[in-house]
DNA sequence: CGATCGTTTGACGGTGCTCAATCACCGTGG
DNA sequence: CCACGGTGATTGAGCACCGTCAAACGATCG
């Protein structure tokens, strides 16, 4: 027996997931020009000759919030990479659960790492609107093969995805929560500064829960944690809108890597800054 | 000024490690044929013609145990394959406290997160003797010019390697400290299983500090999983060798993703497990 | 304006971190 | 041969932090 999900199923209360094979049908069809994906990817692109497009053009699917992309399970046939808003990968398990494993933004790969095996270990879902390329497998070695700037951005956005992923590893290894959301915040902060936005006014596109999981923690202390911040005078926090106004005192919460809670590191860092303006005055 | 680290310095406690230039010195000149790399990264080689070996010759270099093949902030000018023994990926924080974010055993990549970057993002200690293919950055694109098999054998490595570095959140991920250990123990089986060795008889290549830095406890509470994971009857162990008893009992308590200890899992799974006997009997 | 979901805060109990002592193992040197 | 220090593993005691349960508040949308 072979069990159909929509795409737009709301994320999997416990249930398997198996193969949407419907699920294209539900994505707007529609273009964009290699040319766009490849300077999002960061590659300089050789002009070649004066021929405007002979890099042909990526198909571009569009995700509603709370939709999902890709279903854990699910067979791989495309891989895909974020033009436009955000995504939270999940691996649900038995009991309900559902992990957070990454988040994934503007130039990020999308399944990637189910490329090496036949079904996808984790799901995909939106956070917001987005848009995204979709890259059928079937072809990527061929795209790889035609375009080399392709293939050496492909190879590069890899390369950065391991690496976030480090970073994800270095936001859940501390046992204080306020450590975690502080290297969550400063990880996100740069992303939005990697992106022309601010770095200072953040948007959280998620619900307390979803960052909760990602960072291991309840949600409840992902709440609490907010709370010490701001009352520490480090953040102000108006629920999903998070600005950042001592960037010192939120790296050293950062620094404190298992003893301790991020009160003592941030008291150090606060009172040495008092000290050097108290000179300074 | 710039300070010079031989490349077996003891693993920087708080020092930051800057430009080991001298380092390829130190570690055995010695070259193996492409092929064995190819067949290592699991990609069938097309037998071409006749001629026995036109794919040439990769660096092979030798490390000891504790001896760094990567320093944390080095630049980069190699990425490498593990051919054989097991390495740690580490970052150091400014207290001194070692992160390991990542084993890396036959197979595995080393140092691609930071082909993105101008530095390496973490460092790279053996665990034990290891030999390693060593690629040079620079030569990397003629490589995969080159040669497509290995082009290919690269993609799929870094798919691979991604798919691992989500495991191992999944490790950081639960709060219950068995629970980590079980998720652990039950992923290093698995690496030994593909790697053809046994499943069931474990040795572990690292001191339980290390064990506890991967998974974001203490090493005292890793100590104490142990003993209750074998008082429970589902591991023996002896310091580093670790015999998985009861592999239906340990899968339970990796599944305890949030509230409650392994314990409850494992109880009501030895209770259905001894149910089904007593009806089998 | 009511319903639902998300966020915040409180109280309580449990897990794990810290500090500390003990033990096992190992290579060295008397 | 055994004493010796060093490292790593285990176990115990005390306490802090966080998870659970619960309630109240706020936002969003129909």
């Amino acid at each position: 027996m072979t069990i159909l999900y929509a795409p737009d199923f709301p994320h999997a209360e416990g249930a398997t997931l198996i193969e949407p094979q419907l699920a294209h049908a539900a994505f707007a069809p529609c273009r964009a020009p290699m040319q766009e994906l490849l300077t999002l990817l960061g590659v300089r692109v050789p002009v070649d000759d004066g021929s405007s497009e002979p890099l042909g053009w990526v198909p571009l699917w569009r995700v509603r919030p709370g939709q999902a992309l890709v279903h854990e399970g699910a067979a791989v046939d495309h891989i895909h990479v974020v033009r436009s808003g955000s995504l939270k990968c999940v691996r649900v398990w038995e009991d309900g659960y559902e992990q957070v494993l990454a988040l994934a933004g503007r130039g990020d790969l999308i399944g990637f790492e189910s490329l090496s095996r036949a079904r996808h270990l984790t799901g995909a879902v939106a956070l917001e609107d987005a848009t995204v390329y979709a890259l059928a497998v079937r072809e990527v070695e061929a795209m790889r093969r035609r375009c080399p700037s392709f293939d050496r951005a492909l190879l590069l956005a890899t390369s950065r995805q391991l690496a976030a992923a480090g970073q994800i590893a270095e936001m859940l290894a501390p046992v204080s929560a306020e450590t975690r959301l502080a290297r969550f915040l400063v990880w996100y902060a740069e992303r939005m500064a990697e992106r022309g936005e601010s770095p200072r006014r953040l948007r959280l596109r998620m619900p307390r829960r979803d960052l909760a999981s990602l960072l291991g923690v309840a949600h409840e202390t992902v709440s609490r944690s907010f709370s010490f911040l701001a009352g520490a005078g480090v953040l102000r926090v108006d629920n999903r809108e998070v600005e950042i106004v001592d960037r010192d005192g939120l790296l050293a919460c950062t620094r404190s890597t298992r003893t301790g809670n991020a009160e003592s590191a941030l008291r150090a860092a606060q009172a040495g800054r008092s000290a050097s303006t108290e000179v300074a005055s």
